[in-house]
DNA sequence: AACCATGATGGAATCGTTTCCATGAGCAGG
DNA sequence: CCTGCTCATGGAAACGATTCCATCATGGTT
């Protein structure tokens, strides 16, 4: 195997010195006729220059993290086309990782990159502010996608975790000053609320009184949103949640059905409990809509070869991803903290009038 | 912001030498009551060695890279999942590229990857031979998963293209020389022969003749193994392939049905031809499998919930991908070729009795 | 007692790049 | 003609680890 070419290989050809040639190759400046002289010698050498140097040189490797909790998770996978196409657009790399929903491997996984000295991280988190502060104190530079760590307060929510909220300050070196928007942290979610909000009066105008939340980890911003869409004080035997695993869901969604089956609508907090919520039903037997009305978050592929197609909260999944790719890669400046991408209720058939005893 | 931890401080902390701290910690000699002193330091320190520093010294990217064209394809989910797997058990980083099917950008992404130094590879290949020459050529470590680049003939079949053989032989220097199997690019495929011939046995003993085969790229070997499974040499109008996007799988899944109406039975060779069909069947009318009987390669969770649920044919996706992720890390030693795991057929409720006019 | 083998140890080189700094040339203004 | 400024340029330091090699102490053998 030859060895790699290198940047003196190049600069020993054109017959220069290294700091020119790495000059050249980054922008900075030459004169013209060194300039072509150097650019036709790499050329001609086909050389590369090789990111290892670079990156112990700054201190950081380029490119960014990904972490998801599952990537069998069709919404997770669109999610990650988003990103890699913005990534790639870039020029940077990705560095991916899988947590399963789990904080423990999610910390792993943040050490990994803390290892790789990968500054920039997306993700989807699973972990808790005590999970993340490892990142924040090394001063990555981290969005979060699709939801935030429980009890981080959101721009559009109150307040109501001033804890955790200083402690994080604290760790940013900033005065623990109460703010409504105090996380350093931007974000790229969809609106929960309003897809929630539009849904719930979906179902409430076809008559549906008893409705269920089925929800996963990570869902409790959309359960809070479906209580307040409800308004009443809602029954929360008709809230439950899964954990996760596809089989967690099945359980949760059957439970569902036999406990309350006096509910006539179910909304599922992703695609996986709509799965799920679909299974359930064909199981026990109930008629989709005769029987029971389901409306899942995320429109997948497959939403419409079920039979009825299922009626969905869109939430544009590969947008989301884009952005905020976009938003980690623009470290420097003036950010937004927290962009929110809009949902669409996409009626298909699986949502009917409330069936009349 | 505080510096980074390294390795001199440690060193420097603990009263001895750099070379010290790095031998007792990536197990080399050293004397108890040294390495004890070493280890209780660094971990006082919560020391982390750079993963650059030692990347540049040894002149290689730890880790693997990941191209699979497609992540909201569920089975390449699977298929990373898999690969995520086995690498978090060896600690290993893994970076990811979404080629979309098209050499061009599979080319550009093994160029980054060269670029980052990242010399192990796990592929789901799009492009031939030639784009595949320059990752071989800087000596990575390449490994083929669920499919092989077009012209490089695989272990199991017995020869044919001789000329990309030699081609790929002289980039790794050996003497072209003739052999059954040639390539020194492992791979972990599923058994598309079996798969494919099994699903057509039970077509035929279903009573169906015009059966059709419906693919996307790089779906030849299926496409071949359906052919060789049918015998008798096959009406070429049967066989249609989409090029990777949805609309082109609905439109050739489309086509298919309106210029031979007389078939009554379609193999799907991938879960994305598989939608494709069920969508445009419905659209014609064509009740399945009262109409149309349909078998799809991949087993996805969705499968299930289509009315009728999909026979399928399963191949192990999670299993691919971590196979492939050992058998690239395991670079050193007597390493298997070729990796051949075995498919099944699920029997769901997607094919029925020829209809007979 | 002299010698050699063994093992622990630390200094220094090395990987490939970026970037700081010194040098020298060219040029304009006083 | 000298001074001061700009600009292109190359040498060398730095990044943080691994690893070669020389050194030194120890202990066993002749």
């Amino acid at each position: 195997m030859s060895r790699r070419v290198t940047i003196k290989d190049v600069a020993q050809a054109a017959g220069v010195g290294v700091a020119t040639v790495s000059r050249v190759l980054s922008g900075g400046s030459a004169s013209p006729q060194t300039r072509e002289r150097v650019l036709a010698v790499a050329a001609q050498l086909d050389y590369r220059p090789s990111a290892l140097g670079r990156n112990l040189r700054q201190r950081r490797t380029g490119g960014m993290g990904l972490l998801v909790p599952d990537l069998t998770d069709t919404f997770y996978g669109q999610l990650a086309e988003g990103v890699l196409a913005c990534a790639r657009a870039a020029g940077e790399p990705v560095v991916l990782g899988s947590t399963g929903g789990d904080p423990e491997q999610e910390a792993e996984l943040i050490g990994m990159l803390l290892e790789q000295s990968v500054d920039r991280l997306i993700a989807v988190p699973s972990g808790d502010a005590e999970t993340w502060s490892p990142a924040l104190r090394a001063g990555m530079t981290v969005v979060f996608a699709d939801r935030l760590p429980p009890s981080v307060p959101s721009a559009e929510e109150e307040d109501g975790a001033a804890h955790a909220v200083d402690d994080l300050l604290l760790l940013d070196g900033l005065p623990p000053v109460p703010q409504s928007r105090p996380l350093d942290v931007p974000s790229v979610v969809a609106d929960d609320r309003a897809g929630i909000r539009t849904a719930v009066r979906y179902l409430r105008g076809l008559g549906h009184r008893r409705i269920a939340f089925l929800g996963g980890p990570g869902h409790d911003r959309r359960a809070a949103a479906f209580r307040e869409a409800v308004g009443e004080p809602v029954d929360e035997e008709l809230v439950v949640f899964g954990t996760g695993s596809r089989d967690s869901a099945y359980a949760a969604a059957s439970g569902l059905f036999q406990s309350s089956p006096d509910l006539s609508a179910v909304l599922a907090g992703g695609n996986v409990l709509g799965e799920a919520a679909v299974l359930a039903a064909r199981e026990l037997d109930l008629r989709v809509p005769q029987d029971v009305s389901l409306i899942m978050y995320d429109d997948v592929p497959w939403a419409e070869l079920c039979s009825p197609p299922l009626t969905v909260i869109a939430q544009p999944g590969r947008d989301m991803g884009y952005r905020a790719a976009e938003l980690v890669l623009r470290s420097g400046g003036r950010r937004p903290r927290g962009v929110v991408l809009p949902t669409e209720l996409i009626v298909r058939g699986s949502c009917g009038p409330r069936r009349s005893w």
